[in-house]
DNA sequence: ATGGGTTATGAGAGCGCTCCCAAAGAAAAT
DNA sequence: ATTTTCTTTGGGAGCGCTCTCATAACCCAT
């Protein structure tokens, strides 16, 4: 029906092709008559330019890709990728660009994926989410020519552009506010050991002791993958050892590791206190509110597209580098005094805000 | 540095550019000696097609879209639509085709969303989940020339292309189940209520009850969105009514609902017996494991990829049609006897199938 | 009037590929 | 040896846009 192109819309006006372009992409320099026209005729034949063409002609796409390798891939079953997602496709609808998901499943879909990657033409930027530091991946598209930003510290971090929270601090700060609250032994349940995000809240975690003047007990951290089973699994390996309070580096883990707790009659917070990562909807709809750090995740997709596309427009030289804050928000898992709770703010919390019951 | 282009190759290689096409395009007429000479030169100097000319020139993009109405946007803090999400790359990628996802959050959106779609050149297909019947955006893009295949049954079925999951079967099932087991003040809690899916699950339900000869008490039926939090308050409405079993038209709302049970100290099942629908992960892992119906959400998205290439492929007439099944998962929360509990399949449960507590 | 400066429009040359068609060469059939 | 057929290769015309440059039209100050 609408094989129409510019020369026929342009016919159609009665002017040349190059008039209707420049309408078509809000040129100044046309005449407000001859606007106007075709203005009509296009809202008439219901033109659109075609985008193939456009993109060959400009070398630029106006796409952007969001990659999630596949040593991080298990990240769909957390809650965390969605939102971010969410906030990266609601960026790009702000600056009118089209977001193209890869997620990368195994070792064949890396190999199919790559080359389209690569390919020009097709991206004009890649959000990358940081993975492990024997990405091939990861390396692949780091030599290439095709802005890119990465999402949470890489490995390398070498010149290459990235965004990132500070894991360091929230998870001194979280530690603290239990080594404040008086807590003895202090365990903690690590993410994914090799990835940079659980390296920096471990880190966190033993400078807050450290400073604190307190020991740690290597056999109070445990490790653990970011998932709710890992939790679990972790806090019964931990139970026997008779913690006091548990950091946990993610919500999802920090849950599982509470039915652990539940599991054996014991107490929240009173026998176990609890600190989670990341403030996902649910930690606030718990039976046992809980605490933990959180994460803007929606504003860090926003962020990062917002800095990637400065990066196309202005180039990507020096390296880019952001680092997003992120804040304890104190419940009721980790015992003590829940007076000074901060408000919590933000768009993730639509739909699962709760009323408190009567 | 990397700014070759088809002509470039073929001059090193000694050939024409039509040569080096087919080789690239993987063409079987092409010599051996040739073959090799050209695959040499394309692999030492990293060539890649660029991806606006070979669409412009071929009229295809190999590109498909999955677009979320804002109708239905609550989706996504439903574990739901990762999981289809992820089910939809999979299928891309073995198909070596790129998705581009569009999240329509607003009004603005809609209207930024909607030309890029309609755009010639931009996707050869789209997959397009169901929302609302006054659709703005449904209507649109039905009558435009893009291969369109809708997930979920559409308000208006006539001669649009859909894959849906067999609602009423699955919810006539569900709700037998718990008439067998020979509750007698059964309630529900529905979806948004203007959702063919909810619709349908509705359907279903008063369907078993007919067909038990049961007559159905409508304050009984409360009106949920399929959110956690809805799932909860509609329970909170229930409560006073003194339902004995509760179907629940999805796992997220049920989970819900139990909340708003054990907060006033009833039993789960003896006091009150659950149904859910989805059958996600946590179902199985709750503390109170959940009777719910399978759905093959993974499996549903690659469905819905092979069919809609088979649409770009083949043509969209006769206007295609794919209904799945989904079974019904015995579980805890319905009470009576759990034996005859099928085996749980698929992919979906990776990374959360639990170890049972020793 | 006359020139300099601005603004509006058109023409043309690509962007880097695909794909049809023609040509050349090799193989098979006569 | 000659014709026919098949395979392999090259040439050229687009695909539908953007963008630079030239031209035409218009403005105001002198």
């Amino acid at each position: 029906m609408n094989d129409l192109k510019l020369e026929d819309i342009a016919k159609l006006a009665g002017v040349s092709r190059s008039t209707v372009s420049r309408v078509v992409n809000a040129s100044p320099n046309v005449g407000a008559a001859t606007r106007k026209r075709v203005e009509k005729i296009i809202q008439t034949t219901g033109y659109h330019p075609n985008a193939a063409a456009r993109s060959l002609a400009s070398q630029r796409t106006n796409m952007i890709g969001l990659v999630i390798p596949r040593t991080t891939s298990a990240f769909f079953t957390d809650p965390y990728f969605p939102h971010l997602t969410q906030g990266v496709a609601f960026a790009c609808n702000n600056h009118h660009m089209t977001l193209s998901l890869f997620l990368v499943g195994n070792q064949e879909d890396e190999n199919e994926i790559t080359p389209r990657l690569l390919r020009r033409g097709m991206l004009d930027g890649i959000l990358l989410q940081s993975g492990n530091s024997d990405d091939m991946l990861f390396r692949r598209l780091i030599s290439s020519h095709v802005p890119l930003l990465v999402l949470g510290r890489p490995f390398e971090e070498k010149s290459v552009n990235y965004i990132d929270v500070d894991n360091i601090s929230a998870a001194k700060n979280a530690t603290s506010h239990l080594i404040r609250l008086g807590y003895q032994r202090i365990g903690m349940i690590t993410g994914a050991i090799r990835s940079t995000t659980s390296i920096d809240r471990q880190a966190g975690f033993k400078r807050a002791m450290a400073e604190a003047g307190k020991t740690i007990d290597p056999s109070l951290i445990v490790e653990g993958d970011f998932s709710e089973n890992s939790g679990y699994v972790a806090m019964k390996k931990l139970l026997p050892l008779r913690p006091d309070a548990i950091f946990a580096q993610s919500d999802v883990m920090a849950i599982g590791a509470m039915r652990a707790v539940q599991e054996v009659g014991l107490d929240i917070p009173k026998d176990i206190a609890f600190v989670g990562f990341d403030d996902l909807p649910i930690a606030s709809t718990l039976p046992i509110k809980l605490t933990t750090v959180h994460q803007p995740i929606t504003h860090f997709g926003i962020k990062a597209v917002d800095l990637l596309i400065d990066m196309i427009e202005k180039g990507t030289k020096p390296a880019k580098r952001m680092i997003l804050d992120a804040e304890l928000i104190i419940r009721d898992s980790c015992g003590g005094n829940a007076n000074n709770r901060p408000i919590v703010q933000g768009v993730e919390f639509e739909g699962s805000a709760l009323k408190a019951p009567a």
